[in-house]
DNA sequence: ACCGGTATTCTAATTCGTTAGAATACGAGC
DNA sequence: GCTCGTATTCTAACGAATTAGAATACCGGT
């Protein structure tokens, strides 16, 4: 009768992954320098999210000499995927290209990113085309 | 020290403000009707949601004869930009650009999605080159 | 004018997300 | 081994989000 724990990494939660995706393995004590230079927190808070998050399998811990040296248990790609599918989903219809037009339109991206993707789609319709092409990633 | 009221539209606002976004204006039933092709729900739920929506500014209602007629206060595409502006801040940096790399290296896009949005980049590029032309929309 | 059914308001329960204090454990250096 | 400081666990508070029952208002038809 009340909310469904999200499958998504809340709003929080997001902002102690996107240390740990940068610095593969840190200290509790690192995790608060790093939120500390966006906001205040106390350092309890940031471990008891981290305990949360551990149980959810954001994350993991392992024994070190002073404590634990957490890291994130899920990769930034997996993350991206669900987070976005749940936004293509929501507000898109379920199409991904709906959004990326959303994104052209609406002038989030310079010229030369526009350039860049060209060349990125250019390259993706030829591999998607052809099944058999899997060659050189 | 609780979770601050979200900006955005939650995922049940967002179920009733697709419902809002395709028929411009239903009354309480309709949206029951709506939703319910989806999920079991009752009328006094949606009810709440509404009156919650509508202190949100997210939704409108006008007198009718029986009862009300409620409509999104709140654009798709506005709704959209926060929601998206959002995800990317939060998982990629700021940076549209990669958001759109993600979904082109994902494989969610067709061979004739890219196709189109290679034609769409190209008119875009040109419009971002010269300032001044704002012309035929 | 009454009745049936839809719409609204009021109230409340329940879980999630976020925050942090108090208490405790524990390793490092003196 | 004692002390200092970091790390962890336990506990708790509180608002937000979601759900719906009960009570009530109100319109339309007979």
């Amino acid at each position: 009768m009340a909310r469904p724990a999200s499958l998504h990494p809340t709003d929080v939660e997001l902002e102690i992954l996107r240390v740990l995706w940068e610095q593969e393995s840190a200290t509790l004590g690192e995790v608060c320098a790093a939120l500390r230079r966006e906001r205040q927190v106390a350092t309890t808070t940031v471990a008891t999210m981290l305990g949360v998050m551990l149980e959810k399998g954001l994350v993991r811990r392992k024994k070190a000499a002073r404590g634990h040296q957490w890291s994130a248990a899920v990769t930034h790609a997996a993350a991206a995927k669900g987070m976005v599918g749940k936004l293509v989903d929501g507000v898109f219809d379920g199409s991904a290209s709906r959004l990326v037009t959303h994104l052209v339109e609406g002038g989030k991206l310079s010229n030369g990113e526009l350039a860049e993707l060209r060349t990125l789609i250019n390259s993706h319709s030829n591999n998607v085309s052809r099944k058999g092409a899997k060659a050189q990633r």
